[in-house]
DNA sequence: TTGTAGGCGTTATCAG
DNA sequence: CTGATAACGCCTACAA
C-alpha cells in the first residue's frame, strides 16, 4: 500500500473493474450487481479508503465547507456564536473556515478572498468597526454568493441577516432602571457607526422620552474600545464633569459596566443604593462579581445557530434569499441582578 | 464574463496562448518573454483572475489549511489559543479549520477524518476529557503527518507539543499562600485523567512538602466540569466537612476560584483575611470581582502562535520532528491580586 | 520562448 | 451491468 490514501483507482485495480464500477459501486447507484457492491466495499474497507474531499471539491465546485468573518475570537459573545455556528455546521456535515479581522477592513477584505479562492459555499459575518463601505459584500450578494451577516448587520439591498432586537433590550434595560428610580441615567455608548449601538442608544432615548424624561446629549458616551479599563477612565471623568452626577450608566457592553462599576466603587459610591448598572450580553463573570451585574442577554449560540441554518438551507436551495425580507430578530432578556435593584 | 471565477483557461483564449503558457508567465517563470508577462497579467487583472486553490491542493496534495481540534470554543484561555493560532496561520499563507470536540472523544475522531478527507496540511490538537487511548493520534504520527499538541498534551512517542509549566505555576501559587500564612490549602483539582491537572497536583503537594507541610488526600478535590457553580457546592460542602475548616483555595482554574468564593462569601468568610484563594488562567474576569482574583496567567495566544509555528515548519520541512526532545514549556506567571494576600 | 500531454481523484455521459 | 472518456483547474516534464 503506498503512502497516503488509497484512491477510487486502487480498488479499481486491486479488483479489476474500472474506477467508474467502483465509483457507482460506493455510492449503491442503480445498476450494479450486488456481487460487485460487496466486493468494492469490501476492498474499499481494508484499504481504508476515504474520498478525496479535494478532488470532489473540484469536480462538483462545492467544498461543504462554511467561512466564518468575525471581529474577534476573545470575546464572550462572539465565542458563543461561533460555538452555535460550529454545532450546526457539523451536524450537517460542513466545515468551518474561521478568521479574524481584529476589526480590520484590509482583514477583511483578504479573508474574504482567500475563502472565494477556497471554493467556499458560503459565508457568515460580523464586520468590523472599520467597515463602513460595503462593497465588497455587496459584490457578492449581487452574484447570488450566499452570505449571511449576524450581530453586526450592515444596510445594504437583499443582505440576510440575523440580529439581536438591540433597541427593544436597551429599551427595557434603560426602563428597568428608571423604574428603580434612576434619574441621571447615562450611555455608555458601542462605536457609533455600527447598527447595534445605533439601536441601543435609540432605546435608551425612547424609554426616557416615553418616561417624560429628556435626552442629554452629554449623557450618551461613546466607549469605542470596549474595554473595562476604557470605561473605568470615562466614567470616572464624567462622574466629575457633568453638571448632575450621574446615578445611573446603562452600557452598551458587559466590559464597560463593569469598568463603570470600578469607577463608581473608586468614588465611594456604592451600588446599587447611589448608583445603578446595567450591561449588555450577559458576560458569564456577570454573576461572579460583586455586586452581581444586571444585563440584556443575547443568545449567541442561537444566533450563529440561526445564522448558520440559513446559510446552508441557502447553499442547498432550500431557502431562496428573495423570499426574505427583513432581517431575522432574536429577542434579549433582561437579567436583573444586584447591581440595578434598589427597591 | 460567465459566472463564477476567471480560469487560466479564460486568459489562454482571450489572448490566443496556451494555459501553460498563462501558468508560468503569471508566476514569472524563467524563459517566458517579459512581452507575454506584460499582456498575461494584464489579461488577469482584467478578468479579476484568482488561482483556484482547490485545483492547486488537489494538483499538490496541500491545501495551506491546517486544522485546530479544541474541546471548547466558549473558553476563555482555549479563545486567546485559537486567537494565536490564527495570527500566525494567517500571517503565514495558511487557513484554519475549526472544530469543536465538546469533549467528546467520537466528534475528536470523526473530526480527524473530515479532516484528513479534505488535505488539511496539519492539526493543532488539544483533546477532549474523554480521550484516553491515543491510538487515533499515533497512527498519524507514526505515518508522518504533522500534528501539534497543545495545552492537553498525550504521553506518546514522538508526539510534539506545547504546554505551559503547570507544575511550577501551582508549586508557586501554592507556595504563595503557604507565604501569606495560609495553612490548610486545599486544591480544586481538575480531571484527574488530565496531564495538566496531574502536574498542578504535583505542584500543590511538592510546595507543601518543601514547606514541611503534610498532604492530606481529602483536601485535594476534584472538579470535574469546571463550572463555578460546581465549585461552589463543592466548596460550601468541604468547608463543613473536612475536620479542620480549610483557610486557602488554590483552584485549577478560574472559575472554580470564582466558585470557591462565592460559596465562602456565602458562609460569611472573609476574602483574604480568612480565607486566601489562588486560580489559575488568568481569566479577563480576574480583576473585576472583588475582591480581585489572584491567578497564574497562562500564555495562552503565545501557546497557539508557537504551537502553529512548529505546526508549519514541520509542514514545510524547516524543522525535523526527530530533532525535537521534549515537549516546549512555556513559562507561566502568578499575579497576585488581593483575593489572596493578607499580610 | 511556447505548446502538448498527462495527471492529481472523482464523477457524469455516452457506449457497449 | 460495466467500461472508456472527458472534465473540474492547475502544473510540469518533455517536445518543438
Amino acid at each position: 500500500m503506498k503512502i497516503g490514501q488509497a484512491t477510487i483507482k486502487d480498488i479499481a485495480i486491486e479488483l479489476n473493474v474500472s474506477a467508474s464500477t467502483v465509483s457507482r459501486a460506493l455510492k449503491n447507484y442503480p445498476g450494479i450487481s450486488d456481487e460487485t457492491k460487496r466486493k468494492v466495499k469490501e476492498v474499499a474497507e481494508k484499504l481504508h479508503y476515504r474520498p478525496n474531499a479535494i478532488a470532489l471539491s473540484l469536480r462538483k465546485s462545492r467544498s461543504f465547507t462554511i467561512g466564518v468573518i468575525i471581529p474577534e475570537v476573545v470575546h464572550f459573545f462572539f465565542s458563543t456564536v461561533i460555538s452555535g455556528i460550529e454545532g450546526v455546521a457539523f451536524s450537517r456535515g460542513y466545515n468551518v473556515i474561521l478568521t479574524q479581522t481584529n476589526e480590520k477592513l484590509a482583514r477583511e477584505i483578504s479573508s474574504i478572498e482567500t475563502m472565494l479562492d477556497n471554493q467556499i459555499d458560503g459565508i457568515l459575518v460580523s464586520f468590523s468597526k472599520e467597515t463602513t463601505d460595503f462593497e465588497h459584500f455587496s459584490k457578492l450578494i449581487n452574484q447570488g454568493y450566499p452570505i449571511v451577516f449576524f450581530d453586526r448587520v450592515p444596510e445594504i439591498p437583499n443582505a440576510i441577516s440575523v440580529m439581536v432586537d438591540d433597541y427593544k433590550g436597551a429599551y427595557t434595560a434603560t426602563n428597568h432602571l428608571i423604574t428603580q428610580g434612576f434619574r441621571n441615567i447615562v450611555h455608555l455608548a458601542g462605536p457609533k457607526n455600527l447598527k447595534i449601538s445605533q439601536e441601543r442608544i435609540r432605546g435608551y432615548q425612547d424609554a426616557l422620552i416615553e418616561n417624560g424624561m429628556k435626552i442629554d446629549p452629554d449623557y450618551i458616551v461613546e466607549c469605542s474600545i470596549g474595554t473595562d479599563s476604557e470605561s473605568q477612565k470615562i466614567t470616572s471623568k464624567i462622574l466629575k464633569s457633568l453638571p448632575v452626577r450621574p446615578d445611573a450608566f446603562f452600557a452598551s457592553n458587559d466590559m464597560a459596566a463593569v469598568g463603570a462599576m470600578l469607577a463608581c466603587k473608586a468614588e465611594g459610591l456604592r451600588i446599587p443604593e447611589e448608583v445603578g448598572i446595567v450591561g449588555f450580553s450577559n458576560w458569564q463573570f456577570c454573576t461572579m462579581i460583586d455586586p452581581s451585574l444586571s444585563s440584556v442577554s443575547q443568545p449567541g449560540s442561537k444566533m450563529g445557530a440561526k445564522a448558520t441554518d440559513m446559510l446552508l438551507d441557502m447553499i442547498e436551495k432550500k431557502l431562496d434569499p428573495n423570499t426574505i425580507t427583513g432581517p431575522v430578530v432574536l429577542e434579549t432578556e433582561l437579567l436583573i441582578r444586584k447591581s440595578s435593584v434598589r427597591l
